[in-house]
DNA sequence: CGCCCCGGTAAACGCTCGTTCAGGAGCTCT
DNA sequence: AGAGCTCCTGAACGAGCGTTTACCGGGGCG
């Protein structure tokens, strides 16, 4: 009760410009990513949430509309940025495919083990959305497979890739997805007290990633 | 057991006819496999799975403990079975790591295609159970993961591998839980309406996991 | 036949959920 | 000082949950 008051005063004694420190909506954003990714959507409640930023129940109602918008918004925000960090991370790379492709695998398997937590809500809980909500994230999952494709239609051409085939015939589609599985589910059970850093892990992944295009070395 | 004889008793007299008429208990287990892949299990009410299968909520009781063992029971035998299929797929291959690995995968990926409910459900679900029940099925994961650790062992002391390496040293563990992610999660999306039929998505995947652990072909 | 028990039904029970709402504290502006 | 605003509180609501319980019909057996 008293504690309560206390943290208001004090943010509201500081300067303006450290007036939006950390505005209520962002504490519950944080807050509901970390028990969503613990322990699930359906089993949080909204008392969960707002207790951990040292709110009510009811508080939550004055920055969402519901406890469904309130995934939506966090799962929304985190596949942008995903999305985002891939595309700038092939830019960056030039116009060769292998490069392109070890820089998409490194930049998603590293975003994948710094930011698990969003990323493990980001792609377990969407299911939990109702159909209208979850079609512009479905949307943006497929552009970051299209990109990959891509990545392997563009070396293909250039003799840069040798799939594998089925039936002697190339599935880009079906190569891609086996790819960004193995790279999303990093999430799951990588701990930051593993044994692999980050940049080990993403290192590791796009060797794999090559080998399994076929990817002949750069320099020769 | 003797489940047989009361099956044959059933099925003579029938009004309905076309309605499958083995034990309850069996009928009650495919329901909740079906209703907890498609919308999960916190969301699946005992009411729900049981008016699939035309009782009602109470009718459960007299078969399971609880909705926590219903859904461990399911869950446990199919790790169980997923567990036997791997070993014997490596029993029957020989003893090169090559066509050991490749006939696990095989194995693993023909499993996770055709029985896509049961290993979703077996995937996803597990988090619900309380930890006294979810050792066993964790000691299960641990065993097929050291059982591919084994392979990559064998086929890198007989020279057969070259593992991508971090920082100048393989490690084994993490390759494995790569290759294992990729082939567990195709259960998410595979449809058997889709381009690839079940053992060209084995061969597919098999044929990247050769690549990936940089195995030397077998006739040179 | 009468009895019993197995496996069913349907109505509770206690509880927790997401959401609403009337009221109030603290801020800014005049 | 006081109006008006934003934001939070805490009780309330209706619904739905897993589980328990009282009751009941039908087949096997003395």
């Amino acid at each position: 009760m008293s504690k309560r008051r206390t943290m208001r005063s004090v943010s509201s004694a500081s300067a303006v410009g450290e007036r939006e420190a950390r505005p209520p909506v962002e504490a519950i954003r944080t807050a509901a990513f970390r028990q969503f990714a613990e322990r699930g959507y359906p089993v949080v409640t909204v008392r969960d949430i707002m207790k951990a930023c040292g709110l009510t129940q009811g508080a939550l109602y004055n920055h969402f509309r519901s406890k469904d918008e309130l995934l939506h918004d966090i799962i929304a925000s985190t596949q942008a940025e995903l999305e985002r960090v891939c595309k700038q991370a092939i830019a960056e790379a030039g116009d060769d495919p292998r490069g392109q492709l070890a820089a998409f695998v490194r930049a998603y398997v590293v975003r994948h083990c710094r930011l698990r937590v969003e990323a493990l809500v980001a792609n377990r809980e969407i299911s939990w959305l109702d159909a209208s909500r979850v079609s512009d994230i479905r949307r943006s999952r497929r552009a970051i497979r299209d990109v990959l494709v891509a990545i392997l239609a563009a070396g293909l051409e250039r003799d840069l890739f040798v799939l594998p085939k089925v039936d002697g015939r190339e599935d880009l589609k079906t190569v891609a997805m086996a790819l960004l599985d193995q790279c999303t589910h990093v999430s799951m059970w990588y701990g930051p007290g593993g044994r692999l850093a980050e940049e080990q892990m993403a290192a590791l992944y796009a060797e794999m990633a090559l080998r399994s295009v076929g990817a002949t070395p750069p320099t020769s």
